[in-house]
DNA sequence: CTAACTCCGACCTGATTAGTCCTATATTAG
DNA sequence: CTAATATAGGACTAATCAGGTCGGAGTTAG
């Protein structure tokens, strides 16, 4: 269907939170989970695994939390969703190792890899700084063949 | 993990199929599942549905099968993914009844669901007939604001 | 030193998906 | 008419994965 894990979902209302509402932009994992009320556990994981990766730093102890390890501006979705997903894949042969059934008579793999691509750039092409309902979008549009306009270009409110 | 499913994947393949290769433009259900190797009870099903919903004609006996009800250039990807995934959706809050528990307090619904009408912006660009890896894709480019990283816009090979 | 608080890694469980099976109905070749 | 072949549709089972939970190790205030 489509969709992207709670996790990610979880990871992003975390990393967002630290970008904008945290004072001092520093926050346990405790206190986030509380504030949007999620499993604490399950967010002190993703957070973690955001750790190691290098988009936060954790710091241990009583008064410890985390923060951002790099800039809001410098942080795309792509990046966010990759680091908690995994690689992005639309289709089961998502890069090597796991090759489904049918890989080897599939007429339709190249073409969906294109679109996949294509929708990891829109992911790329977005920050964590624009992940905020405040900060007013930036109009982005989806330039398909000839008619430029009209694919429903999507734009800010 | 912003999968699609593997009946959607299935039925990609058989419009496809019914698009290009077949003979006539028409085809039976076993006829497809044995050309990819697909469990034939399953591209059935969902064949059938895609029969009810009126991408695909059926016609039953013995020399019977399914066609295109409609030009493979008048049927997007987003109508297929749509019509065998469910409604488009990349996060749990996808459009009314289920609503998750953070639904109140998130504060990134709004930026997520502009991202989700981007990619169905891409996947709505697309149709069946520019599915096939013959037919050479357009260079498509998706313009963000300057340069976002590795950008890395799609061309045709 | 120790108690409170934090991050950390492994485990378990329930939901979703992929796949199977069985029966009914329609069409046509012979 | 009858046998073969095709769609139609439901119900059931198996496998996979995401969501959630548990106990443990490190750090710091007092
Ligand atoms: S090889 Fe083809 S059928 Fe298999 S997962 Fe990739 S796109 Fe889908
Ligand atoms: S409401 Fe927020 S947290 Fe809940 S699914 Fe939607 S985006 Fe995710």
């Amino acid at each position: 269907m489509l969709r992207l894990s709670k996790k990610t979902d979880y990871g992003l209302l975390a990393l967002q939170y630290l970008a904008t509402e945290a004072p001092a932009g520093v926050a346990s994992a405790r206190t986030i989970a509380e504030r949007y009320d999620i499993p604490v556990e399950l967010l002190a994981k993703v957070l973690q695994h955001l750790a190691r990766l290098g988009f936060v730093a954790a710091q241990k102890g009583v008064h410890g939390g985390y923060h951002l390890a790099r800039p809001a501006r410098a942080i795309s979705l792509a990046e966010i969703v990759e680091a908690i997903d995994g690689p992005l894949a639309i289709t089961a042969c998502g890069r090597r190792d796991e090759q489904c059934e049918q890989f080897g008579t599939c007429t339709v793999r190249d073409p969906l890899s294109r679109v996949k691509d294509q929708i990891f750039s829109v992911l790329q092409t977005m920050t964590l700084a624009e992940l905020t309902p405040d900060e007013h979008a930036i109009p982005i549009v989806v330039r398909g063949r000839g008619e430029a306009g009209s694919g429903a270009p999507v734009e800010a409110r």
